[in-house]
DNA sequence: AGTATTTTTCCTGCTT
DNA sequence: CAAGCAGGAAAAATAC
C-alpha cells in the first residue's frame, strides 16, 4: 500500500479546477469532487440563536495518519466498469464518472416542520473539499482513497435566512445523523463497510451497522436460508424523510420509488444508454443493458450492498399488477411503462437526440 | 406507535 | 448450464 511520487499524476491533470488546500501530508494525491465523504462536524447553534443555525468544521479527531486502514478505501477501474459497464474508462474521466455516480443519490430535504431533530446537512461538492485518490498499482488499475479532514474553516450554513426552509441543491448534499460510536458507510465502488469518524452522509446505512465479518457470513451462505440481518433502530436516528414545502425541494424529493429511479436512469446520460436504454421511447419500452450494474446503482441508493438484478426484478414484477409497468413478452430484460407511471415521456424526450 | 404500502429476500418451477 | 421470468410467502423497510 505504498504510494510513490512516480505513481502519482498531478492533481491538476486530473481535476484542474480543484485547488488543493489540503493536509500537506497527502500532497501526493488527487483531489476529486466526491460529495459524501467530507468529515465535517456539525454543531447545532439553534439552542443559542433561536434560529436554525449550524456551524460546520473539520472533525478534529480525524487521525492524521492516513495510512490507517480505517480511512482507506480501495477501488479499481474495473469496479467502475462493473458499475457503468464501459470498456474504455480513462483515468482522467474518473472525476466526472465519480461525480455522476452521485447523481441519483438521495438528497434529503430540510424539513421546516422539524427543524432541529436528527437532520443535519453537509455541503455539496462545490463547497466542501474532497477525498484524495492515489494510484496504488498502475498495472492493476488499483486506487486508494484517503478520507482526510477538510480544510474548511468554521462557518455557519445560514439556514435561518432561508424562508421556506429549503436549501438549493448545491447547498446540501446529505443528511447527517449522529451516532453513539462509529459510523459505517458504503460507497459505490466498495463492497464493504468502512469506519469513519462520527458523522455520516447519504450513503450511510440507515440501519444499525454490522461488522465486516458478520457481513461476509451473510454473503454466499450455502444451505439454509438466511434472511437479511435484522436492523434495529437507534433512538438517535429516526432518519425519516419527508418533502418540505420548498418548491425546488419538492422536485428533489420525487423519485424515491424503484420505478422512478429506473425512469431517472433513462433520463441520465451517464447511465442511458450505457447500462439501461430505451427500446421504444414513444411507447415507453426500455431494456436493461447491464442488469447487474443497474441493480448495483439501486443498491447504492438504498445502501444495500446485497441488491442484485434477481431481487430488483422481483420488485419490478410487482409493478405489473399496479400497472406501473406492462409486460413485454418474450424479450429478456425488457419492460414497458404502464399507465400509472408518469414522467417517462419527458425522460424520453430529454434523451431524444443521441 | 400503528397501519398501509413498498421493497427485499428466498424459493420452486419453468423458459430461453 | 447460465440467466431470466413468474409468483408465492414472509420479513423488512418505508411512508404516512
Amino acid at each position: 500500500m505504498k504510494t510513490t511520487s512516480a505513481d502519482v499524476i498531478q492533481s491538476s491533470e486530473l481535476y484542474p479546477q480543484q485547488i488543493l488546500p489540503v493536509n500537506t501530508s497527502v500532497a501526493e494525491g488527487y483531489n476529486l469532487p466526491t460529495p459524501p465523504h467530507s468529515p465535517l462536524q456539525i454543531t447545532d447553534l439553534s439552542v443559542m440563536t433561536g434560529h436554525r443555525h449550524y456551524s460546520m468544521e473539520p472533525v478534529q479527531s480525524m487521525p492524521t495518519d492516513l495510512s490507517m486502514h480505517d480511512h482507506l478505501e480501495n477501488f479499481s477501474i474495473h469496479d467502475v466498469h462493473d458499475v457503468f459497464g464501459d470498456k474504455d474508462i480513462l483515468l482522467q474521466d474518473l472525476p466526472e464518472i465519480l461525480n455522476n455516480s452521485f447523481v441519483n443519490a438521495d438528497y434529503p430535504s430540510f424539513d421546516p416542520e422539524r427543524p432541529s431533530r436528527n437532520r443535519r446537512y453537509i455541503p455539496s461538492p462545490t463547497s466542501c473539499p474532497s477525498p484524495v485518490y492515489t494510484l496504488v498499482n498502475q498495472s492493476e488499475n488499483h486506487y486508494q482513497t484517503h478520507y482526510i479532514p477538510t480544510p474548511r474553516s468554521v462557518g455557519s450554513v445560514g439556514y435561518d435566512s432561508d424562508q421556506d426552509g429549503s436549501l438549493s441543491d448545491d447547498t446540501c448534499v446529505g443528511q447527517i445523523q449522529h451516532r453513539q460510536q462509529e459510523d459505517y458507510y458504503m460507497t459505490p465502488f466498495h463492497n464493504g463497510f468502512v469506519t469513519s469518524p462520527p458523522r455520516t452522509h447519504n450513503y450511510q446505512r440507515k440501519t444499525d451497522p454490522i461488522s465486516i465479518s458478520e457481513l461476509t457470513e451473510h454473503i454466499g451462505t450455502n444451505g439454509c436460508r438466511s434472511r437479511k440481518v435484522s436492523k434495529k433502530k437507534t433512538n438517535d436516528q429516526s432518519g425519516k424523510r419527508k418533502a418540505s414545502r420548498g418548491k425546488g425541494r419538492r422536485e428533489a424529493m420525487k423519485g424515491n420509488h424503484l420505478w422512478e429511479f429506473i425512469r431517472d436512469l433513462l433520463k441520465n446520460k451517464t447511465t442511458c444508454p450505457r447500462i439501461i436504454r430505451w427500446e421504444n421511447r414513444q411507447e415507453g419500452v426500455f431494456r436493461f443493458v447491464n442488469s447487474e450494474a443497474v441493480a448495483g446503482l439501486w443498491g447504492t441508493k438504498k445502501n444495500n450492498p446485497n441488491m442484485n438484478y434477481e431481487k430488483l426484478s422481483r420488485a419490478m414484477r410487482y409493478y405489473y399488477k399496479r400497472e406501473i409497468l406492462e409486460r413485454v413478452d418474450g424479450r429478456r430484460l425488457v419492460y414497458k411503462f404502464g399507465c400509472n407511471a408518469d414522467g417517462w415521456k419527458e425522460a424520453a424526450a430529454e434523451t431524444q437526440d443521441e
